[in-house]
DNA sequence: GGTTGTGGTAATCGGATGATAACTAGCGGT
DNA sequence: ACCGCTAGTTATCATCCGATTACCACAACC
């Protein structure tokens, strides 16, 4: 009984590792391309994986998805968890930030995970599904109230954040920044929907391969 | 020459109105399940035709979903220029509505074409998509730059406004009013995000089929 | 050094789906 | 009456995709 850890060391790797990595693919292609677009082959490529095992994995193509947007929350919520610890160490240190303007920093800096923001939308566009719907909309509700319990905001705070950041999403996922150059009305939206932190997401952008 | 117009008193109808037809139909279809998720047979019935008739009639589902696209932005640009002489009128007329406002009244109201507004979002999700995404691009910019050109509205403001016009079509998209009696908190975001037409969006939630 | 369990793959199947081809029928003009 | 054009259909194809089955291989443990 040494229960020792395995280290991964051969060409196999360990199941929990293995799962992580599909997840992690999985959320980039159902953010790319949808629930409906996105196939299990193409995860299975982006995770170097074969499409039987993913499905397997999961059970079917609809259990991953869920999987991907339930991690998908879990890493939201630690992100601004981190926020709201953030801004209170702030405010004691004599800072005057707000909850409000912390989390919407951090929130920017998940655009960098274009996947996740993405899965997460995608998601939210089809409350009609009778399984993926339900699990949406839950979500959803967890973002709202974590908002109004963990960081202190009132609803009309909540909403307006939430606002913005559908706002966000959907400019990623539209690949408006495509057009900054080209585009003088683009470069207007963008300069004001992301004032501080575009060359960021312009730099994303570009380190596409 | 009497070139009078067909009436379509017998079986058949005229190709312009069929073709309005599907193109409504399409609409509702690729608002509720999404460009992939939605089956051009779904259309077809959904219209009363056959499914080749529906492909035949646009050459692809791709050029479907673009026709389905264009007619929904140009019914939103209607509506908001619709509300745009509305305020002007109201204006002379000695009121203080302001142009946000009233735009905002009447978007409200396209809420009740659940499949327009959430067509329009499922395009904006798909901006990866090499032919989709530059069309959904140019309708975002469409948007943008009439309600900075002939709303009269800021940078900021249109911001704002697109903003919210997000969140409401999220909000939709997650089908969040069939929890509104369930749960509290989701009662009171949608109270905020819908302060005046909540019964509106309710009554349209039940005359659900 | 076999044996057992875990981490995989190759082969394949069946249903769904977009598209095409070939054909049919209503309607107006002469 | 028949002729040509427009509005449609039925039948069918080729492909894609999720899922299943059966098999393979590495590694730990006795």
């Amino acid at each position: 009984m040494k229960m020792t850890v395995p280290e991964t060391t051969g060409t196999r790797m360990r199941a929990d590792e293995r799962r992580a990595l599909v997840l992690e693919a999985a959320t980039q292609v159902f953010g790319e391309r949808g629930y409906h677009g996105a196939t299990t082959d193409a995860v299975a490529r982006a995770a170097g994986v074969s499409q039987p095992y993913v499905v397997r994995m999961f059970g079917s193509k609809e259990a991953l998805f869920i999987a991907v947007l339930d991690r998908a929350l879990d890493r939201l919520m630690d992100t601004f968890a981190a926020a709201v610890e953030q801004t209170d160490a702030a405010v004691a240190a004599g800072d005057t930030e707000t909850v409000t303007h912390c989390i919407a920093q951090n929130y920017v800096g998940l655009l960098g995970d274009r996947g996740l923001l993405l899965s997460l939308m995608q998601a939210f566009m089809l409350g009609a599904d009778p399984v993926i719907g339900p699990a949406a909309r839950a979500g959803m509700r967890r973002v709202y109230e974590f908002l109004r319990a963990n960081a202190g905001m009132g609803p009309g705070e909540a909403h307006e954040f939430l606002a913005m950041g559908m706002m966000l999403n959907t400019l990623v996922g539209l690949r408006m920044a495509d057009d900054y150059e080209r585009e003088p009305a683009v470069r207007e939206l963008l300069d004001e929907a992301l004032p501080t932190k575009l060359d960021f997401l312009l730099s994303l952008r570009d380190a596409e391969s």
